[in-house]
DNA sequence: TTAGGGTTAG
């Protein structure tokens, strides 16, 4: 239906219009408004080229010798065949030229081979050379070979220059190793032979970004604002796009116009950041106004802006908006890309749409694009979801036989699959399959496989498990600990229950309200109500409050221990802190009424009222 | 010729 809607409005749509006519279609959500305007977008793009028509050379310029064009690896192997073949052979510098395109092609294993093949032709290397195979081991996260190939720079007398060091300093980053990172940088500035720049900068903005830490970033920002080497688009982009991950959209926008005011020009990249913030919180008004403004601007949104807005859309349950904007890209000459199927497939397997999942798989390859981990990972995760275990397992099967290695996640969404459907003894084979194919599984794994054998009461097997996790020096979070304290709880060993929450503050870890609603539900169960209602008390006190969740578990544990005098205060409790009652509350309490407890019912009556709960 | 920013899965 509004898809129809959509294609009846761009034929009526003028070219240049993006002030879109709202007669016929005042019923519709304002993301329609936003649908109707990446229509009209599309049309404007068939009449304004969105790229500069290039300029032809002048007479007067030289013609260049430039190497032939390189799109994939292919290419790049038989030109650098060819080249091998010359004599004399070529320079050092037309071989970096054919690494860094192949590394630009994020071909790194290829990069790391076709040096070998120049060490073999005794072909010599420079500190470019030297730095993009930095890059390639950063980027294969094998930073131990990166270090090796510093070693050589000394060995062959070489000097590494910044471009070394911004690659070290990225690599450590990459692999969270900090202190490294700094180290890096402290030989910058201490080595006197090269300065940090605004790409070192940038690097460890991005540092602090990935960590989470956006006031260290911008603190970083500020610093770099008073000093010489001023901030650029990157790194304002960068502190952007952080910020809008963490749904700090209004201070995204304010750093925006900070920018803009400063001079610096927004690109894309900076664009698709800000969309997808505000298309994660739904705000459709937003996100067409600022493609209206990057497009008043002549920036146009490209195959990255697209996908974001197909994977909020289906984020968000609008499946067929965002099959309808992939319509529109496929129309329009925007080739959808595997993530932006991905994105679609993912859509359709939220919703239960198993064989229109499996067509958006069929379509990725029919349109050219290869399916990846990614997309069998999405597909088998709608399977597990939806019970489908069995075709689960036949995509895990089908996709080794095409060359495609299972990683952690394909594993970890197989063995959730297997212990929510009880099937403990497959979840534990496949855990095995994956530590003989060299998947080593990590916290979540353990966690799934743990959460399984404690709900499925095998208890004795998940504290082996457990042991197993902590021998394997694996952190254990506070997810871990909530998954066996309730398996505890639920085997009614209450005490050690509560003797595991009491010790861990020593191991480092705050419980969360989870860990507390947890405690709570297993006093009551335990029949121990008192001490459920201190830990109540204790909770708010330390700064994490009860959630309704919390309130649903102990006036349930207060009715069924015959307790109902106190459920009174509770449930008023509840009601003043505008939380309800969920359904199997409201059972326990119209059960309550049933028994004629007046003195209770006028508070009764009040949550009920209120009860939006499932 | 070499370095930093935006999209998908558990």
């Amino acid at each position: 239906m509004l898809k129809m809607m959509i294609r009846t409005t761009t034929a009526a749509t003028s070219s240049s219009c993006y002030c879109w006519s709202s007669r016929g279609m005042n019923c519709l959500h304002s993301n329609s408004t936003f649908l109707v305007f990446v229509n009209n977008y599309f049309a404007f793009f068939h009449s304004h080229p969105s790229k500069p028509i290039k300029s032809t050379r002048t007479q007067l310029e030289q013609p260049k010798r430039d190497l032939p064009k390189i799109t994939n690896v292919e290419d790049a192997f038989n030109v650098f065949d060819r080249m091998l073949q010359m004599r004399p052979l070529p320079s050092v510098v037309r071989f970096n030229k054919i690494l860094g395109q192949v590394a630009k092609l994020k071909h790194y294993s290829a990069v790391i081979s076709l040096y070998n093949q120049m060490g073999v032709s005794r072909i010599g290397h420079d500190v470019c050379t030297l730095t993009i195979l930095i890059n390639s081991y950063c980027h294969l996260n094998q930073m131990g070979f990166s270090l090796s190939v510093l070693g050589k720079f000394f060995k062959l007398g070489l000097e590494p220059n910044v471009f070394t060091f911004n690659t070290l300093i990225n690599g450590f980053l990459r692999e969270n190793r900090v202190a490294e990172a700094a180290g890096i940088f402290n030989k910058i500035i201490a080595g006197g032979n090269c300065q940090p720049n605004v790409v070192t900068y940038g690097t460890l903005v991005k540092g602090f970004c990935m960590k989470g830490n956006n006031r260290a970033a911008i603190q970083l920002l500020r610093k770099m604002e008073e000093g010489a080497c001023k901030p650029d688009l990157v790194v304002y982009s960068t502190i952007i796009d952080s910020l809008c991950k963490d749904t700090l959209v209004d201070d995204a926008l304010n750093l925006f116009s900070e920018m803009m005011c400063k001079g610096i020009a927004p690109n894309v990249i900076t664009y698709t950041s800000l969309i997808h913030g505000v298309c994660k919180l739904g705000e459709w008004k937003e996100a067409t106004r600022l493609l209206n403004d990057m497009v008043s601007k002549n920036i146009f949104p490209d195959v990255f802006t697209f996908s974001v807005l197909v994977d909020t859309l289906c984020k968000g349950g609008m499946v067929g908006e965002a099959e309808g904007v992939v319509e529109m890209m496929i129309e329009r000459d925007i080739q959808p890309d595997t993530v932006t199927y991905n994105s679609l497939m993912d859509g359709f397997c939220l919703r239960g749409e198993m064989s229109k999942a499996r067509k958006v798989f069929k379509l990725t390859l029919s349109k050219g694009s290869m399916v990846n981990v990614v997309s069998y990972n999405t597909l088998i995760n709608g399977y597990c979801k939806h019970k489908m275990m069995d075709e689960a397992m036949m995509l895990l099967r089908e996709m080794t036989c095409k060359g495609l290695v299972p990683n952690v996640v394909t594993y970890n969404t197989l063995v959730d699959g297997c212990c929510k459907e009880g099937k403990l003894g497959d979840a534990q084979q496949l855990f095995s399959e994956m530590q003989a194919c060299g998947q080593l599984p990590n916290v979540q794994t353990y966690a799934i496989l743990l959460d399984g054998l404690c709900k499925n009461r095998q208890l004795s097997t998940a504290i082996q498990l457990f042991k197993e996790m902590e021998g394997k020096k694996l952190d254990a979070d506070i997810v871990i600990y909530n998954i066996l304290i309730e398996g505890l709880c639920l085997a009614g060993k209450i005490e050690s229950a509560r003797v595991l929450f009491r010790g861990l503050s020593s191991k480092g870890l705050q419980p969360n309200v989870r860990t507390y609603t947890i405690m709570i539900n297993g006093l009551c169960i335990g029949g121990r109500t008192s001490e459920a209602e201190k830990l109540l008390t204790e909770m708010e006190e330390k700064g994490c409050p009860p959630n309704d969740c919390t309130y649903n578990v102990i006036i349930r544990g207060f009715i069924n221990n015959n307790e109902t005098v106190r459920v009174t205060g509770l449930i008023q409790q509840m009601v003043e802190r505008g939380f309800s009652a969920n359904a199997w509350t409201t059972e326990l309490i119209v059960d309550l009424l049933s028994k004629d407890h007046l003195t209770i019912m006028a508070n009764i009556e009040i949550a009920i009222g209120k009860n939006n709960c499932s």
